[in-house]
DNA sequence: AGTCTCTGATTAAACGTTTAAGCACGCATA
DNA sequence: TATGCGTGCTTAAACGTTTAATCAGAGACT
């Protein structure tokens, strides 16, 4: 009844060779006492036969099935292929597999996917939490990607310096009164952001905080911001902290006649996909996910190996999370053309674009 | 050395009862001949001792492991999170884990990625090819994502038909002159989705049709695509075949300071993040993810359920691709507010956004 | 009373691997 | 020559299920 799995299995190769199952085990695992000239045989035997290892019998004897959670609780973030894609190759590249857990932004169903997840006997899982949610001691290693001033967390972006670059770019450009853009203000990363922003801007910068789920909490979802209104009021640059805000920004300052960069200077974080395209391309800060993933997955399969000794060396797994040495990656100023020199008293060339630059990064 | 799993196992309800474990089993499944107070009680006592069953275990009696792969051969894409989303909940309602694989793109990783899919042992798995990628025959059931004219397709949105109604929609609005803009011309999906605007917009139509990919060719990624100049030439809507090129050009037109609508329309494709809320926000037209989604598995669960069998009514499986029997999805039209009456000559209301309508959508 | 059938359980094997324990042999050492 | 030891392999058990085969007992029929 059970679809007989491709390839042979080790008995074959055992029985063909004329050996038993266990040397051939052996040979290809290189733990046991082989004979060199006997493994040989037995490699040689394995891709003759075409052997595939089943990971499930592998998984039920070791206790261990090579598969790692992935949890999202905010899918809809723009950010998840980044993220998953980073976690995918860094994982796949240790020989796991990923098992995805959505919870479409609820706590209930996240802990319901987390349960499944344990279920299906992942070794690990990663988890981002949404909005600073902790996550509870379950059973298992968990690397938890969040911002480095968040209890627990294991490795992520420096999102607070990102912040303090991008700060510091449009401080250069004179920009002196700013309005910060943000979404939640339960958000750990925003406001890990925006602390960077007040303070590469400095002290002498003149800073409003506009936090979008407030705003619709009265005028309703997708309502206006009333940026041209900031705008007269003296605003010369808006620094949101997602590319979505700022594209959000962008397009209602470009609607309302304000040109941008000329007038105004918009700003986002995360250089998400339409970030480089859209016209004007989007100044942004980016997050190497890339060395993020390799962190969470190396401190994970670090607190793999050291799973189920005798209590050793303590400092590294805390309670089931782990905790990276370097805790935190340095994020990347990407500058394009949605940013320029402060204008406090828009001139005739409010309706000039400047020209692309040649060099688009800058470290 | 294997980390004990947490709760107990069938055993241990079996001596806690002094029955079999084979009972037991029984008992939890309905599958053997047991009485119902027994069954009664063990699923009380397996309450109490909290089990949990080895699913690995089960997997590797049965030879099913209860996993479904999801290939993305183009994670970037951003409408991943909306696809992983569907299919992840469609795959859990079923019972199923989903193991994600990515292949960034890249024809020879893909292979790679299902050829590790197929290692960790799934019971089937779900593909959206990358421009009309022909999956092989590999060893287990798939179902495929596309459109309905590509062949071997299992379940897809309509495309067409979506261009068709964005095309009435845009007809009925007075348009007569319109670019189309797409990215890939090898895109069977943005093929499809052409060919029904132009049957939308109807044979007096004038229609030209914009490929980003040849364009950046020559000029580099992420250039203008010269749409102030369409139009100039006379072009009163610009219909992208997804809402990432409907918001390159938007930006762009605004940046030209071409009033959307007032001047000219601009559509999309696929209810993307972004495209509620910038302003203007995108009229578009959205996939029923959730029913695609769950009509894949459906069909999945069809496959995996017939295997095995000896040869039987073979009008379901095609060499292991399934079919599904409703294989079009209807696709929905969301008017919002980058959509308004053709305007050959803009004259002075071109600066007044128009207000945004209480009833968003239009089926 | 003897046979048959149905019920409710048990026994045992199987899935494919890993791994501890054991065994036979050759070789060096005492 | 006996003791000891390292080498190269085998045996057997184990991981936790599922499931086919079997079996004891009870009631119904001839």
């Amino acid at each position: 009844m059970a679809s007989p799995r491709p390839g042979s299995n080790m008995s074959a190769i055992a029985a063909a060779l004329g050996v038993s199952a266990a040397t051939v085990s052996n040979a290809l695992s290189g733990k046991g006492r082989v004979s060199p000239e006997l493994i040989e045989k037995v490699r040689a035997k394995a891709i003759e036969l075409g052997y595939v290892p089943s990971l499930t019998a592998r998984a039920l004897r070791t206790g261990r099935t090579g598969v790692l959670g992935l949890v999202l609780p905010d899918i809809a973030n723009p950010l998840f292929p980044q993220i998953a894609q980073a976690i995918e190759n860094a994982a796949s590249n240790a020989g796991y597999g990923v098992l995805i857990a959505d919870s479409r932004g609820d706590i209930a169903t996240q802990t319901e996917a987390i349960g499944r997840l344990l279920e299906r006997g992942v070794d690990g899982m990663v988890i981002v939490p949404r909005r600073g949610t902790r996550i509870a001691d379950i059973g298992c290693p968990v690397a938890v990607i969040d911002t480095p001033s968040t209890p627990g967390n294991t490795v992520s972006a420096d999102h607070w310096e990102g912040g303090a670059q991008m700060g510091r770019h449009l401080a250069e450009l004179g920009h002196a009164k700013v309005l910060l853009i943000g979404t939640s203000i339960s958000s750990n990363v925003q406001n890990d952001r925006i602390g960077g922003l007040k303070a590469g801007l400095g002290p002498d910068a003149e800073c409003e905080t506009m936090w979008i789920e407030k705003v619709e909490a009265v005028s309703g979802e997708g309502c206006p911001l009333g940026l041209a209104d900031k705008a007269a009021a003296g605003f010369t640059a808006f620094a949101a902290v997602s590319d979505l805000s700022a594209l959000r920004a962008l397009t209602e300052l470009q609607r309302a006649g304000i040109g941008v960069p000329e007038m105004v200077s918009v700003t986002g974080f995360d250089d998400l996909i339409w970030s480089p395209v859209v016209t004007p391309a989007l100044t942004t800060v980016r997050m190497d996910m890339a060395a993020i993933a390799d962190l969470a997955i190396a401190a994970l399969m670090r607190a793999i190996e050291s799973e189920g000794e005798p209590e050793g060396d303590e400092n590294e797994v805390v309670a089931g999370r782990v905790t990276s040495e370097t805790d935190r990656v340095p994020m990347q100023l990407v500058v394009r053309q949605s940013t320029g020199t402060a204008n406090l008293h828009a001139s005739s060339d409010a309706r000039t674009p400047n020209k692309p630059t040649a060099g688009e990064l800058k470290s």
